[in-house]
DNA sequence: AAAGTTCTTGACCAAACGGTCAGGAAACCG
DNA sequence: CGGTTTCCTGACCGTTTGGTCAAGAACTTT
């Protein structure tokens, strides 16, 4: 049982500010190239302040991934068994796509770190992740069996939305650059695109 | 006009076994979490020999780039103008998802370079990439303009088959977490269920 | 075989890094 | 106010890292 004190007013403070810091650096640099002094001087703390409230540049890390990674799994498990199933998915592709849009230093953060391997959270990946997937996939195969969207493969449905809509997050430079000046209403785009690209796929009836 | 000299025979295996290993080393890490030491180590020399062949870290890095750049985009440049336009989009996702599932390595070192922002490749983004981007994005608005193709915002069209075919390779440990041990032919279904994906967006007449 | 070139290495270096520690400053509390 | 806890810092430490260098080994060429 460890008793957690309750928090001071400075250390809630200076905590979140180094767990902002953090999220800069981190999902800039990935963990190994970010540095404990760049993140300390971000959060305006001296390093030696900085480890008087983290123990370790790892125990950041941790938190954070842990701290964000509820908050980055809640769209999915908004999707509801009894509402209209294309209706669903296409909400929860354009919920997707605003969190890449309004939180792109998140989903770099988790990008960084499944790209490497996942070092830090793979058991996440196996465990609650993978239940959280499997039960959503459930309820799509039932959405299928009861004819009410096209067959398709719910788990690779499901890729296909991460892929499609944190590549915007991800990949932002390099969208960027493609685009080049008509980049300012990339999003706005890309949610016309997404919506008409998975409701082509869902929509029941289409050749297939 | 700098006269390159032939390459002796051990220059030509020792410059490959470095890229080789750097290529494994450096997508596996990123570029900051990988060293020179283990790049060394796993080609076989000494790390004073390496430098011998390579003047620095970073010099082997903008090497195995730019080096495979146009490996990376080869198939981008094969989509034929005057081929059936359904078909010939098909082609290309099909030809990209066999490149991430035969070169992971390769994609997630790009991977792994554009989410922490390009520092080295910008230049090719805005500049070849961007170019032989707006160039097959013709072509395609030409199959829309002529009724060949459901008409679809050219650029996010690339951007999705990118997304989609390259998250089997970047983000590979968390499609096998989530999979579990139905992970074995996730290749064999993800081609099954993009070409369903893209062919129903892109065949014409289906609703809009 | 001799000469010249290419290849390889152990030893070394300066900088950067994650982390420690003693002790002072500030905030809190009776 | 005085005592106690919390907060903060300069100086420091051991390790890792990218990179150098002088000198020897191996290969080529004549």
């Amino acid at each position: 049982m460890t008793a957690t004190k309750p928090l001071t007013r400075i250390q809630q403070k200076n905590r979140a500010a180094i767990l902002d810091a953090a999220l800069d650096v981190f999902s800039a640099h990935g963990y190994r190239g970010a540095t404990v002094d760049q993140i300390a001087l971000q959060a305006g703390l001296s390093k030696p302040n900085l480890l008087y409230y983290f123990p370790s540049k790892d125990a950041i890390h941790v938190a954070l991934l842990t701290g964000l990674l509820s908050t980055w799994l809640a769209p999915l498990e908004q999707l509801d068994p009894d509402g209209e199933p294309v209706e669903e998915i296409l909400k929860y592709v354009d919920l997707k796509l605003t969190m890449a849009e309004t939180y792109p230093r998140e989903s770099r953060l988790f990008a960084n770190e499944i790209v490497q391997g996942a070092p830090r959270i793979h058991d996440n990946l196996t465990g609650p992740l993978r239940r959280l997937v499997d039960e959503k996939c459930a309820v799509i195969a039932g959405w299928i069996a009861r004819g009410l969207i096209a067959p398709v493969d719910p788990h690779h449905l499901i890729f296909s939305i991460w892929a499609t809509t944190q590549h915007y997050a991800d990949f932002d430079v390099q969208v960027r650059a493609v685009l080049g000046d008509a980049a300012e209403n990339r999003f706005a785009i890309a949610r016309e695109h997404l919506r008409m690209l998975f409701s082509r796929l869902l929509t029941p009836g289409a050749a297939g």
